[in-house]
DNA sequence: AACTATTATGTTATATTATTACAAATAACG
DNA sequence: CGTTATTTGTAATAATATAACATAATAGTT
């Protein structure tokens, strides 16, 4: 995430946690704004890691509540098939997004295409399935990686 | 899955095996049929159990290479937000599916909606993104327990 | 301010999922 | 056969996540 936007997006969360009534206390801001600095989705135990000097003696449940919180905010995404999470490129109004991974720079694109959701929720609603939370993942190359590959090959 | 459909499916998996030029040993075969004959979907070490008494003394590599197997041959499926394996219902031919979990029963079906897979890849040539493998888990209800939901209710 | 209920954090331990590394055995192929 | 590939055996450990219970901070009420 571009971390020019990065106060806008603290300033952002912070009126929603209000708005909402809960509490975005320091830790769970510290675990927000980590993600969002980072250009890339990081693991429980790498935020762990960043915690320290921050936090004064994280341990996994410290990072785990965090997230928990976030998660349930929808200021984060966890990234199912990396075991990673990510900073919500836009936290302001609930959505259904798609993250495009690239496995081979490991940038992730998050993505909020209609005609996916509306697919999907059309796909559920044919059997009858009341969907609460969609994964959805597409693994592959992302566009600058194709690039490069196309030109060595 | 319906373990009627058993020997059909390993019957399928035999001949596929064959025509690829891989081979289907007795411990992929027994990880095959364990997913198959079981109505939820299995983690590693439930596999690992259901092994024992079948395989002689199997340890985690055991389970994890026969899955590494399978999956690549497309014979089962990993469901990335469960950290659980399924036996693919249909691997006569390459496929996207989705998957419907139900959180309060269990179950899990697997459908193949090519109006989703249409809209997932019109989303990902829109930046040039070349998508290797599709993650698309629907969690939520099934319509069962919907209906048992509403009338509790 | 003091009391109470709720929410958040501290702390220790442990559960669950997955991989690494190297040795031995088996199968495929000339 | 002899050689190479692949598969399996074996032991240890890495990476991800949760449980359980104690303490502390906050919010709301008197």
């Amino acid at each position: 995430m571009n971390n020019k936007v990065l106060p806008q997006i603290l300033k952002q969360a912070e009126e929603l946690c209000r708005e909402r009534g809960v509490r975005l206390t320091e830790q769970r801001k510290t675990v927000l704004e980590l993600l969002c600095i980072s250009d890339k989705p990081l693991s429980a135990y790498e935020l762990l890691e960043r915690m320290r000097g921050v936090v004064k003696n994280p341990v996994p449940p410290t990072v785990y509540r965090a997230l928990d919180f976030l998660l349930e905010q929808g200021l984060v995404h966890k990234l199912e098939s990396l075991h990673a999470y990510v900073g919500c490129t836009h936290p302001d109004h609930p959505h259904a997004s798609q993250f495009l991974i690239c496995d081979d720079c490991g940038e992730v694109a998050e993505v909020e295409d209609s005609s996916v959701a509306k697919s999907l929720k059309a796909a559920g609603k044919a059997v009858g399935f009341r969907t609460k939370r969609p994964v959805v993942e597409l693994l592959g190359t992302c566009a600058q990686c194709v690039a490069k590959q196309d030109d060595t090959t």
